[in-house]
DNA sequence: CACCATATATGTACACCGTAAGCGTGTCAA
DNA sequence: TTGACACGCTTACGGTGTACATATATGGTG
């Protein structure tokens, strides 16, 4: 036993807190979110469940871990003279930081608890910043925060969760819309456009929607100093 | 055991479909999203978990449902001469119906199957026709609805789940920002927004996020016939 | 009416989940 | 040496979805 004990530790090492929440957010990456359980957490440690609980309160707390871990990967875009640019790097990179690990968004949505940790505070600033230079007052700025915010992670949630249309509708009938969407005379609009949801190009569509609402800020700022 | 059944026939009627779907739907609006066992449909319903699965597939086959039935209860506004107004009020009613259900975006978040059931299709009629009626392009339509969808989506997902601070950080050092913003210093806009942030009148932020996206659909159509 | 095929409800069982409680062992200070 | 402690392990409990076999009710036939 004591020699099992000595081998298992030069091994894999001492566990401590960071390495469970790394193991859980690689678990999550690799194999989606439901896959991260307390026991295969602890097999990839090569570990017993009960052992993550010397270093994690529960899971609820080692989710809260993997969440602050996520943050802390966001990266801060270098300075831009114009606070439009600014604003469009900083959306880029939360939608990029979402995007990086699919299941956050699926965690986010069943964890209620707020984010206040540091690295999500510096998120934050790097979002507000350019809408205080753009002139917005405390007030616009939270409701901006919470426009761009929402859109960038609805979006993601629509983009990584094919919430709408999308190519796995494509076996043979693919694009015609007749096919899928039933009572076409009732649904012109629908029949319509539906060919140019299921052909989507992310990347585009994520900026229409930058562009529109910063085109809307822009316009809200336009007659101030 | 025949007096028993004729009983239970009698007073809970036959089980079907509809009736599963609709408990189901049920117990989510009143005690959230996990709480919607197969045991606890059934206990529902005065009958066996087992028994659900003559009506229903599995179980992620009874949250389709439950998704399904949501959307029926979207609620057609009544027509509008201009098209910004329309869109406006389809908006509205998107949010309307996801909040009238809180526990949905999570279902949603967790539900990867892009939604095509007719239902579904009629509330994209309704958002897709002021787009098209607007002058948008099929495609343009397409990256808008995508856009206001994520917008609506994300803003509700922060707005029922608390993404970001609110009154739950209100104990007694509630509206200073330095007593959850640490190192004030480096994040003054943080700090400077953060009040702001906190105390939030949700409806009016919504507005502001619609007016924003509505004014960039806008500025794009104004310079066209 | 009797009878049986079919549809439906039940009962039992299994693998997996989070985690409470208690135990064993290695480490280190006194 | 001894005792406290940190940390991993074992066992166990009540919960989950659901496979499988069984019992019962229903409806169409003679």
């Amino acid at each position: 036993m004591t020699l099992e004990t000595e081998l298992t530790q030069k091994i894999r090492g001492k566990l401590n807190r960071v390495r469970v929440i790394d193991a859980a957010l690689q678990l999550m990456d690799e194999q989606g979110l439901e896959a991260v359980t307390m026991r295969a957490v602890a097999r990839d440690l090569g570990v017993e469940a009960m052992s993550l609980y010397n270093h994690v309160h529960d899971k609820e707390d080692l989710m809260d871990g993997v969440i602050e871990r996520v943050m802390e990967g966001f990266r801060r875009p270098e300075p831009r003279e114009e606070w439009l640019e600014a604003a469009r790097d900083a959306g880029r990179e939360w939608r990029r930081l979402l995007k990086a690990h699919p299941p956050m968004i699926q965690l986010l949505a069943e964890h209620s608890k707020p984010m206040t940790t540091t690295a999500t505070l510096e998120c934050m600033e790097c979002a507000l910043s350019p809408m205080i230079r753009a002139g917005l007052t405390p007030r616009e700025a939270a409701d901006a925060f919470q426009t761009f915010g929402g859109y960038i992670f609805g979006f993601v949630l629509m983009e990584t969760r094919g919430t709408f249309g999308g190519p796995e509708s494509g076996d043979s009938t693919a694009g015609s819309p007749s096919a899928l969407v039933p009572d076409v005379g009732r649904l012109p609009n629908v029949a319509a456009v539906f060919p140019e949801m299921c052909v989507t190009e992310p990347d585009a569509q994520f900026e229409f929607g930058l562009d529109l609402l910063l085109a809307g800020l822009q316009a809200k700022v336009a007659g101030r100093g």
